[in-house]
DNA sequence: TTGCTTAAGCTACAATTGTAAACTGTACTT
DNA sequence: AAGTACAGTTTACAATTGTAGCTTAAGCAA
């Protein structure tokens, strides 16, 4: 579901998203801006305007204490599956097994991936 | 390589390239456009717009003929690839068995699909 | 209480994207 | 030769995205 909502996440909004979904407690602008000022370099009224996006694209919930305090609406496992979904629709024809055998053909795979499929996929039924 | 000439190909334009990828020869306007103003309903207008950019962006070529003729300069599996890296990099840390482990466990895969991965990953050595 | 700091909201602005019309020149029709 | 149609080019325009400043209001320091 929320095909849309889901997709309206940027590169930029992802990277707020990712400190959320982090985050055990939900957290207040000032902790935000702490953080991607100093890992992205940004102003604070542009981790502002992230924020205020996410939470019009109704990914990010606000509650309101002494202050704002923000926290993810979606999961990042949904988040992530959803994207992947979407990628498979776009270039892989819908077939899962199309973007494997992508991975596996293009040298995507490091010996530690190869190594955890293999554990992954091993006789386990 | 060419990290972001691949990037820019967008969805419109996706559209187009999967169009000169399935195709054998080189395609002229004419072609292009009346197979996707069927398939999507585009003015002619926008689909030469779309053929142009893409040729700004370096993803296709052009010859001239008698008219423009039009062939993707960078291949169907080159692009895949690159979106399915790009994908794991932007959302499952770099490491292609996230992506993987996300598929599996959100029911992403079919039987088949399973079937195939054991298959694929059996202790082949 | 008065001012300073700053959260929250509003505005800005260029680049990209989706979508398309207007113009221009050339080739084909009559 | 004159007209027409369409390939190619230029321009348009709103929505989205990346990036950020300005304004307002409220809490805290003095």
């Amino acid at each position: 579901m929320s095909d849309n909502l889901a997709s309206r996440i940027t590169d930029s909004e992802l990277e707020v998203m990712k400190l959320l979904w982090h985050s055990k407690n939900a957290l207040p602008v000032t902790e935000i801006r702490e953080q991607l000022q100093k890992s992205k370099g940004w102003e604070p009224a542009t981790i502002k305007t992230l924020i205020s996006r996410l939470v019009s694209k109704g990914v990010v919930r606000q509650e309101k204490r002494n202050v704002y305090y923000y926290s993810p609406v979606i999961t990042e496992k949904d988040y992530s599956s959803w994207a992947t979904k979407d990628l498979i629709t776009r270039i892989y024809n819908g077939k899962a097994s199309e973007l494997i055998a992508s991975l596996v053909n293009s040298n995507g795979l490091s010996q530690d991936d190869l190594a955890e499929l293999r554990e992954m996929f091993k006789v386990e039924e």
